[in-house]
RNA sequence: CGGGAUGUAGCGCAGCUUGGUAGCGCGCCACGUUCGGGACGUGGAGGCCGGGGGUUCAAGUCCCCCCAUCCCGACCA
């Protein structure tokens, strides 16, 4: 039993000034966390209850679908992630420490590395396999910028699971498993999930999906198709590439004077006004914008590189950097138009790009600009723009690339009906590894014909830390933290209303009742604290059951209340830890 | 890294324009009143005014330089 007089809890009246979303402005004010740096946050006892019992549902899952629970070190030696690559790939995200002779030792951020390791330290035969390891595991990642409380912190818990198989069909098997105990997971923490489509990211690998909870101050972007139920994150939604085009019939390209425009809003207007098509009026999307950007590469090398994709669309910093990953995009900067005289800002075509331009430049085009199509572009001098020029005809490109933001409405990759987009939080991650880890560092097996093979990897992880936060963010209403009871601090918070000594008696008794009955409770005992506040810290601290002890007990009552509905009942105090236990059961 | 803002008591803030020795609300301590929707009175404790330098008889306030934090854009569970 938690007492309200004795628990470690301050509650705050007021928001804190540094919280943005809900979930950290409650989780504050709830004295369920407390910030110890940016991005890293101690856990005071109700949020370490919560924290537990997210940690312990996430076990049992993982329990039950066979896979075994090991825990490395977070504090690990530099050797297997120079191997894979990763000390350098991981960039300035890595906590990077050193012991007293010096060597080189990381927080680490993830541990491909130590469980691929780990299983080629004890196995060495495909009869060992599939296996399916995991760990709850604190992670460091040194954000640029950690935000929103818990949601994204630099310092968090992540459960990571591995499955090791023989071969491809084997690896299938096992990320379909992973899914099965994902889905089983959320249901019972709770947490609605969207499973999406997604990039593999710094990880490598191929098949992925992501498990987003949807929600507005999420990070990131998901689409949905309503009619065929397609959903994928939008760093991983593949255009619709229309059919490539005859340009027989098409008339020449043809350079014009464009006076005054850089943008494609300026140019528009001027191509309607001095150029008015016969059928209809030009539109954005009928312009070719040329966008250059650098790659910062993890070996410190800058790199140039121009995307073409229509105007009405922009870049998706996301998308790209999904594309080009590990490398890192940065800005073209005044300086680096300046080292590049073929670029003309504001009227670059595609005379100026691709290997074969006058810059040199690397240039990929949105997979829509395809074979056959006419634009409107750059005319690589300024003040001038080229119209009709024919793609295949004019001029090509290097290859293509999926950068181009995805636009609410864009049509469904499989089904072609309009997309919804929503924002979410990623809850979870699976994907299908691969190769990569296993050949780096040399995890084989001996297969049936006594024939070495490169053992083929899945990964898997679920926010545990995240998932406190999300929680809290899905369920909270205007009077404070609403908690699934599956999750809750305590299952019922029991409130003595008034000073009288027949109050706390009674309180007492139910309280004690309860806890001989296994409910888990939170009893307000604290004296000379008027009802009021403590009405108010009940509903702020989001137990699913309210008990208030007071008046009604003249008539031999107390009150029930449902946090989450608000619906009110009076039970009888002879019945009322039946009655709670039942709930309790569900 | 770019852009914006803020650092004054445990928390939320005022004071800075116009320099003159530190204030409000919440919380905390004591006593009394109150006691079912964040009560009230009286009396208290608590501050290197982010740090450093400068101007000045005098700096929380003016000037310069740092530092830190938060928010908006590019990473990920």
């Amino acid at each position: 039993m938690l007492r309200m007089s004795t628990l470690f809890l301050r509650t705050l009246r007021e928001d804190p000034v540094d919280a943005e979303v809900p979930s950290h402005k409650l989780l504050v004010r709830g004295g369920y966390v407390r910030r110890a740096a940016p991005g890293i946050y101690s856990w005071l006892p109700l949020g370490y209850k919560v924290y537990r019992n997210i940690e312990r549902v996430v076990r049992e899952e993982m329990d039950a679908a066979g896979f075994q629970e090991v825990h490395f070190p977070a504090l690990l030696p530099k050797d297997p992630y120079d191997k894979t690559g990763r000390w350098t790939d991981y960039g300035d995200d890595l906590f990077r420490l050193q012991d007293r002779k010096k060597n080189d030792y990381l927080l680490g951020p993830t541990h491909e590395e130590m469980f691929t390791l780990l299983v080629k330290d004890l196995y060495s035969s495909y009869k060992d396999l599939p296996l399916a390891i995991y760990q709850i595991q604190t992670k460091y990642r040194d954000e640029p910028r950690p935000r929103a409380g818990i949601l994204r912190g630099r310092e968090f818990v992540m459960k990571d699971s591995y499955s090791f198989d023989v071969d491809d069909a084997g690896l299938e098997a096992s990320y379909q498993r992973h899914r099965a105990a994902y889905i089983k997971t959320f249901a019972r923490l709770g947490l609605e999930t969207v499973i999406v489509s997604a990039t593999s990211g710094a990880m490598g690998g191929s098949a992925s999906e992501e498990f987003i909870n949807p929600c507005p101050v999420g990070e990131d972007t998901f689409i949905q198709c309503p009619s065929c139920g397609y959903a994928a994150n939008v760093e991983a939604v593949k255009v619709v590439v229309p059919p490539a085009q005859s340009h027989a019939d098409l008339p020449p390209a043809s350079v014009e004077d464009t006076p005054k425009t850089p943008t494609i809003d300026t140019l528009v207007t001027m191509l309607n006004e001095r150029f008015p098509r016969a059928d209809r009026p030009w539109k954005a999307a009928d312009t070719l914008k040329n966008v250059v950007v650098n790659l910062l590469h993890p070996d410190g090398t800058k790199e140039p590189l121009a995307v073409g994709l229509p105007g009405n669309r922009e870049v998706d910093m996301k998308r790209l950097e999904a594309q080009v990953s590990p490398a890192v995009v940065e800005a073209f900067e005044v300086e680096d138009f300046a080292k590049n005289p073929a670029l003309k800002k504001g009227y670059i075509g595609p005379g100026s790009l691709g290997t074969k331009g006058t810059s040199g430049i690397r240039y990929l085009l949105d997979p829509r600009v395809v074979e056959g199509t006419a634009w409107v572009t750059g005319a690589d001098e300024y003040n001038k723009h080229v119209i009709g020029l024919v793609v295949g005809r004019d001029f090509a490109a290097d290859g293509t690339i999926e950068a181009a933001e995805v636009l609410a409405d864009d049509p469904c990759p499989r089904c072609g009906s309009n997309l919804t987009m929503e924002k979410g939080l990623e809850m979870g991650h699976i994907f299908q590894l691969g190769r990569k880890y296993a050949e780096a560092l040399g995890l084989l097996v001996l297969d049936q014909n006594g024939k070495q093979q490169v053992v083929t990897m899945g990964s898997y992880g679920i926010g545990v830390s995240r998932a406190v936060a999300a929680i809290a963010e899905q369920t909270h209403d205007q009077f404070g933290l609403c908690w699934p009871r599956e999750v809750a601090p305590a299952e019922v918070h029991i409130v003595a209303a008034g000073n009288a000594e027949t109050v706390f008696n009674e309180a007492t008794r139910i309280a004690e009742g309860l806890d001989a009955a296994k409910v888990s409770v939170i009893f307000d005992d604290r004296i000379g604290v008027s009802a009021g506040v403590k009405f108010k810290d009940a509903e702020l601290l989001g137990m699913p059951t309210i008990v208030v002890v007071g008046k009604g007990l003249a008539d031999g009552v107390v009150e029930v209340k449902d946090r989450k509905s608000g619906e009110k009942s009076n039970v009888p105090v002879g019945e009322i830890i039946d009655y709670l236990a039942a709930l309790s059961r569900g």
